[in-house]
DNA sequence: GTGAGTGCAAAACGTTTGCATGAGC
DNA sequence: GCTCATGCAAACGTTTTGCACTCAC
């Protein structure tokens, strides 16, 4: 209990915290680590629930330093759920989008949005000066769409277990 | 002050609320016809200021009970800004999205998203089953841009006034 | 050695809830 | 008159902040 396996994805983001002069700390070590541990979006509130358990010296607030900092590099995004709550992913490419799993929250990113003609036609039509968009696609992943199913059957065999 | 004066969308908003079997109290007049006056989006927090200035008597519980029955009714919408914050904007067709001054909040909406092709691709390649996205489109309205050219100017004309 | 980074606790923030009172039907 | 809705205040969960200490550079 306590020990942080370090992933090489975590290396490479240590280092760019270090190559951008930021220090390179056990407690960034250990928030980036975990973070990378989950598979989809996280909260940060899960996280810290996770760093309570595995590395419990490292406080709160450090992890929404970490968080915020990993955001302001482009390394994590924030994303907004249906409910109104956020979450963070952990970010590849440049520009590019979100297909959440509203059951597991597997994130699955993809690029080609295909939205130039749209943002062009908007432009033109309201005289906005386009800075930008957001999309996110909400839905069902094929274990949970699988998983539903069997639980509709677990639920009904073992009803007030 | 404290005169609300009533709009005819208000109105029929209230009607909307009296045909769903709530109650026409004079609160939720007051919260309606304030959040009509919002030109774009607006934040609980917004409102509750205006409420205080025109009703003070309506309490900021009352102001979130509201926004959430309007909500629940599909009269208004919540919607995330880039900064992390909800806002509120009031919602007039079924399927659309939201073009947004990042500068004054002006909202636009627009239906067609030309997002079909798209979503079919991505259900393809990924096996999900899609339910749902959110689209939102930030940039800057007509009036914004040239009110910053002007801001420009007086500020070099009036530094350090 | 120095200052960026930390942990802790308290504060701030936005939102929700419990409850006695009041207004709408 | 009965109930839903309200105002108030307190509680809540999340995030930020102030401060003394510490560790990476």
């Amino acid at each position: 209990m306590g020990t942080i396996v370090k992933t090489s994805a975590g290396e490479e983001i240590m280092q760019k915290i270090s190559d951008s002069g930021y220090k390179l700390t056990e407690s960034r070590r250990v928030v980036v680590e975990l973070a990378l541990k989950h598979e989809g979006h996280f909260s940060a509130a899960d996280l810290y629930e996770t760093i309570k358990s595995e590395a419990p010296s490292v406080g709160r607030a450090t992890v929404f330093r970490t968080l915020d900092l990993l955001t302001s590099m482009q390394l994590l995004e924030k994303i907004h759920l249906g409910d109104g709550c956020h979450s963070y992913v952990v970010c590849q490419s440049r520009h590019h989008h979100h297909l959440i799993c509203n059951t597991c929250g597997l994130t699955i990113d993809f690029e080609n949005c295909h939205l130039n003609e749209l943002l062009q036609d908007l432009s033109r039509l309201t005289n906005f000066s386009i800075k930008g968009h957001w999309l996110e696609v909400f839905g069902q992943c094929e274990r949970c769409q699988n998983k539903e199913q069997f639980a509709v059957v677990g639920s009904i065999m073992k009803k007030d277990s």
